[in-house]
RNA sequence: GGUCCGUUGGAGAAGUGGCUUAACUCAUUGCCCUCUCAAGGCAACAUUCACGGGUUCGAAUCCCGUACGGACUACCA
């Protein structure tokens, strides 16, 4: 058999922003292309005109190509030879196909109405059956029946005729020999009433025509699949290989839902926050796989090398924020220091105080933060929390402060540093030596009043740092 | 209810019948470092792989059943 050149394709609906889920399968589809050198292709099912919102696919685009997820072939990117890339632009398309369809026996005109279909459901369900399936009603319509309905103003679907108890079955790349069995399925409509495709069939029909050969995507669609695949049958048409990924959870238990407001799930956000690429499509890896050698942190090369289908779980994965701030600050630390300023200036600069201080100061008080942030934003908090002194002291600052040596190392330490000319790293070190010696003190006893009564709090940064930030003017005022 | 999928620690997981005293990572806890927090270093954390049977000399790994969880069950995608 001649080796067809791997091609896969991630296809959101333009509902909204790239969301964590979204963005896992794009991942994963463009590792596919990637291991096995084929192409990776974004297109748009925007086939619910009413959901679909403006601007969403190209914020969509925008945000998996900052991600590094980079399509070979986009909506802007178009390969004349698979375009459109909307299924908006091909709806004749389809109807062609869908035609064909009816033409050869394996698809009927529908006119039932919602309002009875929505009866049919109630009646089945109360009648006990197991499931609702369309009761095929519609089936052998005679012209003149057709033309009645037609005369009351009713537009038909179409529906796809399911054969009877026919087995389809599929090998899934990530589990394994999975069979349905087509009693089970009911006649599905392919062609809105609206003259537009549903999803399962404008999907069957952009895969073949875009030579897609293989299809990773979420567990949701797994009950899809044995639909999609009577469709091939029915056209001749060979199916591309599936693969069944893992659903995303939340902390219980439940599919990552876009409404769901406890988690942060858009990419954008995470951009506003801070967060590296580089560290979401590092931590997008790990959801749902694991590498062959258990490494947890790599760069986008070795996944591109080792990454293997087979090694895709099973079993649902919890989306965990810990672990994403973690690999985040591991890859901040890992930052050379000429991306790191242009990382993190604009939220220094969101403190208005420090906003047009020079470059050389800029990057020294960047510089004190490298190893301490867990994601960009955080800095400006860690910076006010210097800035703007806490009022309000709680027991324990309050102890410390009140003990009877603070006073005096306070002073001592005020009058020292009013003497200097020039505050540096060393003079401010010169200063806690003296004071060590000429009060028989050290440690907490010499650090932590002078900590409280300059910033309110007995956390932070190196005291250097911060007497450093506050500049001698506003250390001497605070103590 | 039906169909399909899953079940190893707080979380992600490795594990494909003997090399497992169940790897590795996050989290948590303790210790070291240290003025503090963080970072960093070290250590602890599953007598056991949902449960019950079976196959086997031997099972987390294979089979059956039960329980539990999830996805889907639209003229949404």
């Amino acid at each position: 058999m001649e080796e067809k050149k791997v091609r896969v394709r991630y296809a959101p609906s333009p509902t909204g922003y790239l969301h964590i889920g979204g963005a896992r399968s794009a991942l994963f589809n463009y590792l596919y292309a990637k291991k096995y050198h084929g192409d990776f292709v974004f297109r748009i099912e925007d086939t619910d005109i009413e959901r679909n919102i403006e601007g969403a696919e190209a914020e969509q685009l925008h945000d998996l190509i900052w991600l590094g997820i980079i399509p070979d072939e986009s909506t802007e990117k178009p390969n004349p030879k698979y375009a459109p890339y909307r299924q908006s632009e091909k709806l004749e398309l389809y109807r062609k196909y869908a035609q064909e369809l009816i033409d050869k026996g394996y698809a009927y005109e529908c006119y039932c109405t919602k309002e009875e279909l929505e009866e049919m459901k109630v009646q089945q369900l109360s009648s006990g059956v197991k499931s609702f399936k369309y009761d095929r009603r519609c089936l052998n319509l005679t012209e003149e029946e057709k033309l009645i309905y037609k005369k009351e103003g009713r537009v038909p679907s179409i529906r796809l005729k399911m054969p009877s108890n026919h087995v389809l079955k599929f090998h899934d790349l990530v589990r394994g020999d999975v069979s349905f069995n087509s009693d089970d399925i009911g006649d599905f409509v392919i062609m809105k009433s609206n003259g537009i495709p549903t999803y399962n069939f404008a999907v069957v029909v952009d895969d073949h025509i875009m030579e897609i050969t293989h299809v990773l995507r979420g567990e949701e669609h797994l009950s899809n699949t044995p639909k999609q695949l009577q469709i091939y049958e029915y056209f001749g048409w060979e199916p591309p290989q599936f693969g069944h990924m893992t659903i995303i959870i939340n902390p219980n238990g439940k599919k990552l839902s876009k409404r769901d407001l406890n988690i942060v799930q858009f990419v954008s956000q995470y951009r506003k926050l801070g967060y590296l690429p580089e560290a979401i499509f590092n931590f997008l890896c790990l959801l749902g796989y694991t590498d062959q050698a258990g490494k947890e942190l790599f760069d986008k090369d070795y996944i591109f090398e080792t990454f293997d289908p087979s090694r895709l779980s099973t079993s649902p994965s919890m989306f965990d924020n810990k672990k994403l701030l973690w690999i985040n600050s591991q890859y901040i630390k890992a930052m050379d220091n000429e991306k790191y300023f242009s990382f993190i200036f604009p939220y220094i600069d969101e403190i208005d105080s420090l906003k047009d201080i020079d470059l050389n100061r800029k990057q020294e008080i960047a510089l004190m933060f490298k190893n301490e942030l867990n994601y960009g934003e955080e800095i400006v908090s860690l910076l006010k929390d210097i800035l703007i002194k806490k009022d309000e002291l709680n027991e324990e600052e309050k102890i410390i402060l009140e003990k009877e040596t603070s006073p005096k190392v306070i002073a001592l330490f005020k009058q020292k540093l009013e003497l200097l000319n020039e505050v540096n790293e060393e003079a401010v070190k010169n200063i806690f030596n003296e004071i060590k010696k000429e009060t028989g003190l050290k440690g907490k006893d010499i650090y932590m009043p002078i900590r409280i009564s300059l910033t309110g709090v007995m956390h932070g940064i190196e005291m250097y740092n911060i007497i450093d930030i506050l500049g001698k003017e506003e250390t001497l005022k605070r103590l």
